[in-house]
DNA sequence: AACGGAGGCAACCGCCCGAGC
DNA sequence: GGCTCGGGCGGTTGCCTCCGT
């Protein structure tokens, strides 16, 4: 037996919201809050024809106070595409870090702008012919990278190529991937004692020897806020790796060793797994394993 | 001026997870 | 422990606008 929907749907109104229905929503929360509320019964409360996930999406994307839309800064920018190229596509905690700013809003704004102004710095078909052309003795290395991988191994190479375009990984195949994939270094403070932890983001340009001198990105450690989203006490999340700190600064560098230099690559492969979110689930050993054979095929090649 | 394609964005869909019973 | 339900989330859709022809 399935479950039963939330609402009636022959009977809530879909498609764009009016500025009646805007302001009765909004005038409700303003006076009761939301916070111990029923969003499923909160339309019939105040008379609206809408879904109750209808109206939370409203009120969280649109009406909600201090809401930011559009005009995103190049700081915004740079915090968005190091989070997106560390966990991914998990939007509400990269939203965490940019306050005002809606998950929605941004994976909109990814998915339109940012991630083509990232890969228009090269021609994308270059980018393309060197990956096939250093897989092509292995193909099974490309046909195990989803979509997702393909599109962030290929963000990785161009920031790479940015940081230090003599030696960079995108530059020089030969290297490939015995380099760091992503020279960040990055860790989350905080994580015990119950405080709400931060995500620090520092490049490793300059813990490295600077190799063209005038190229590498400036080291000073980035704060990314507090984490609200949050990751658990030793909970594996992609690079990030969230240990027992005794209260301190639990430090994670993710590329610190030859395993840990691959997790990144497996970045994707949860169509292999057979999940939709391999990110840091119970599960992470056994898909681990899985995609490590996955890095060893692409670190062979 | 009309048309078609592309881009942008608000909103919806469906799945997952945790809380409560 | 199992079930139900609501909240939360990421992926996707569809509409609107803009721009080129």
């Amino acid at each position: 037996m399935g479950r039963a929907p939330c609402c009636d749907k022959a009977n809530v109104k879909k498609g764009p919201w009016s500025p009646e229905e805007d302001a009765k929503l909004k005038a409700y929360i303003e006076k009761h809050g939301t916070r111990g509320g029923n969003w499923i019964a909160l339309p019939h409360k105040i008379g609206l024809k809408r879904c109750g996930k209808s109206c939370r999406l409203r009120w969280l994307n649109y009406l909600r106070p201090n809401i930011k839309h559009g005009g995103f800064s190049e700081e915004e920018d740079n915090i968005i595409c190091n989070l997106y190229l560390s966990i991914g596509s998990r939007w509400s905690i990269i939203a965490a870090q940019l306050p005002g700013r809606t998950d929605n809003d941004i994976k909109n704004y990814w998915n339109t702008k940012l991630k083509k102004k990232l890969l228009g710095r090269h021609k994308q078909s270059d980018i393309n012919t060197k990956l096939s052309d250093h897989s092509n003795n292995n193909n099974q290395f490309t046909q195990g990278l989803t979509n997702s991988a393909m599109e962030r191994l290929q963000l990785h190479l161009q920031l790479q190529a940015l940081q230090n375009p003599i030696f960079s990984f995108y530059n020089n195949p030969a290297l490939w991937p015995n380099i760091l994939p992503l020279q960040q270094k990055v860790t989350i403070q905080g994580a015990s004692n119950g405080s709400t932890p931060n995500i620090v983001m520092e490049s490793a340009a300059a813990a490295t020897t600077p190799l063209t001198g005038d190229t590498l990105v400036d080291s000073k450690p980035v704060a990314m806020g507090p984490l609200v989203s949050s990751f658990r006490q030793g909970e594996v999340v992609d690079e990030f790796v969230v240990v027992e700190d005794g209260g301190q600064m639990a430090e994670v560098d993710g590329f610190d060793g030859l395993k840990d230099n691959m997790v990144w690559w497996s970045n994707g492969f949860d169509a292999k797994v057979g999940s939709s979110n391999c990110w840091g689930s119970a599960s992470s050993v056994v898909q681990f394993n899985e995609m490590f054979k996955d890095y060893e095929l692409g670190f062979n090649m």
